[in-house]
DNA sequence: AATGAATGAGAATTCATTCAT
DNA sequence: AATGAATGAATTCTCATTCAT
């Protein structure tokens, strides 16, 4: 009986290989949203197309589904931003740009840029991901390639920082309060809110603050 | 030892004035450490060591109880900060100082300090809430005092800033991140987290962000 | 100290001996309109004018309460009824009349006329009470007044009934349900109802049906 | 056995087009027999041979459960009592009989014959559910029914009665009462209690009363 | 492989009952 | 004697997970 092929074709089964990743897809959107309790089960099938059960048949448990989905977007390894720092050839600070440059691109087109605020909400009650989340993402870029250049501007005679270890965290801090912002209460400030304006500023203001010296004060207006 | 209850400290009963205080601190603290949703309306009354139902006494639901103890944290206003503004006779540069040493000493000794990371991560499921969040706090910090610090010092010539209305919005999140961090992640992190130094940090890259070197300057110009 | 008297003298602490019979009756109300589970203690304490554990004083729990409500309902008996049959000069349809017209004006004075609904409503959860309501009431009624009126009134050639026993049971039936009707739905009766007036058809109703026969017509208008 | 399932009754899944009526009819004799507060949702389900769980997927709650039940059994309506009416053949005596004939037999094959005790007993907690039940089945029966046979009765010199509107709800009236008392106080009359007998018992009382004048015997007997 | 009806453990909420004052 | 704050057992309802189809 070819009863079920000829319906299932319509919509039901696109790119079987596909489907994993659009669970996981749909999952993340909501965890971000709701949060990881408050989401439910349903409501990711909804959203991903498919039937409650179908869920289950790649993924064990609403757990493993958040694991999946943080374990996805850790993935992609940040082997070009170490790349960046290699070049002798670029002054740190225009590799302090490059590399926020890059991660400002990259977190903006995945949802890399919603982790940190699922990370936030849920890392108590998940502290295994956390920790990894922390172990495989802030503290490399922070360590491995930040601190990295930071040192590197110091010693070149670019940069004047007194505490080179934890500016890197303020640099870091402000990257991620952007995405943080975006994925929350910027929908409920009626001031509105530009992500590339408040970039744009933010750069301005890890390299050189208010321009509190006169002689900076200048540059910095240029 | 003199002990602050008079003298049913065993398993004390009938301290009325007390309760209410006492239940929405157990209850905030727990809602910002798993989550609105994640948390057991059981857990909060153990923590508060009362029963289950004694909760309903004074709040007539697990939303209510939310409701109340950001409403607490929000209540008291910051008159003092105004003040501080007011004052004819400092830089704007020290105003600032005071000003962000004030929330931070306040926040910290309140509960305030949390109210950032349970707000970003509930916004979406009390919307509500979030915009009072926002209107009552978030904005009137940024645009009644930091804002007008910043343009009394741009007046003054001691400030340099491109985009002030943006610059006021890093400020502020820098800040608030370091309590969203310290409420959340910071516990996972093996390298530790000393907020006085993070703060410091802070406060340095405010006024002079990377210090560029007025070499520096054409680089960054690029 | 007199401090206790005196205020306790308001309203508080009036005839003592009296708080039994109140709290009955704020029960017994409460249990007709709503029906026992539905009835919270508290409302009962509120509408008996005490606090919540006063009850408790004198009735060890909810179900007491109602035991006591129906017990009290019941206690008084019909020995004026019985008096009533005892009289050798009253034709059967007078004492037929009396004895409904006594039944009636006591059951409307006194909360006996709620009893029909509460143990219709109740029977099968507190088939105890069910079994005392009917054998003390209902069946001493029938067998041992009306039948006995009904019997005499068949003997003497006054009235005409093929099946006396069930007739009974009709003309108690009927009275009754005027009780549970005015105690339940006629509050929901657009079309409004007139217990007076009813009362009075049934009776017609009793003695000539409706009127089959012409002649009876003329005295079914007395 | 030729059972009714086709062969998944071991615990049978699956049934859906059924199930609705199913758990109506569960909730609907449970509510009857113990009240709406006293009964217990899982005992519901029990009854209907299902989980706690399965009930919800239906209905929303438990008073929903109630309001369709009411629905189911007020929908089928009394078309054919209308009919009956309307033959001109026949004299209102025997319209009469007919009607409450076939009220009796529809009333107690389908549940509705437990509807009068339910909703007296529910209607101050169902003030909504109370006025459908009197606005769709009281009034229409009595005013449209009922009253129209004694009308017509009286005007073609049958009937003999001073107040047709409330000697209807006499009729009406000791024909729920009928109901009300098989579904309630009679499981507690050690007398028994004979539905039929009463019944006779009753429509006799409709016709001739007592049989008050002697002469009128002869014609109660017909 | 896909589905969604069914389930029951678990969470919020209510309320009879207790008991310190 | 009177109170009402406190309690936790019991109840309604939700939702992750299973499984027959």
């Amino acid at each position: 009986m070819p009863e079920s092929s000829t319906k299932a074709d319509g919509k039901g089964r696109r790119r079987k290989e596909a489907r994993p990743a659009e669970l996981v897809d749909a999952a993340f959107s909501l965890f971000l949203e709701k949060g990881f309790a408050a989401t439910r089960i349903e409501d990711v099938a909804a959203r991903a197309g498919v039937g409650k059960g179908t869920l289950y048949l790649y993924y064990q448990s609403k757990e493993q589904l958040l694991q999946a989905a943080v374990e996805q977007l850790l993935l992609p390894r940040f082997g070009d931003l170490q790349a960046l720092i290699a070049d002798p050839d670029l002054s740190a600070a225009e590799q302090l740009d490059r590399v926020l440059g890059l991660l400002w691109k990259h977190a903006s087109a995945s949802g890399l840029s919603g982790l940190p605020k699922l990370m936030i909400g849920e890392c108590h009650n998940f502290p295994a991901l956390a920790r990894q989340f922390v172990e495989r993402w802030i503290a490399p870029v922070q360590d491995q390639v930040l601190r990295k250049i930071l040192q590197r501007g110091i010693a070149r005679g670019e940069f004047s920082v007194s505490d080179p270890e934890y500016a890197v965290r303020c640099i870091a801090g402000g990257f991620v309060f952007l995405f943080i912002w975006g994925h929350s209460l910027a929908d409920f400030d009626q001031r509105g809110f530009d992500p590339e304006r408040q970039r744009t500023a933010w750069m301005e203001m890890i390299r050189s603050g208010l321009g509190l010296a006169p002689t900076t004060a200048e540059e910095a207006l240029a």
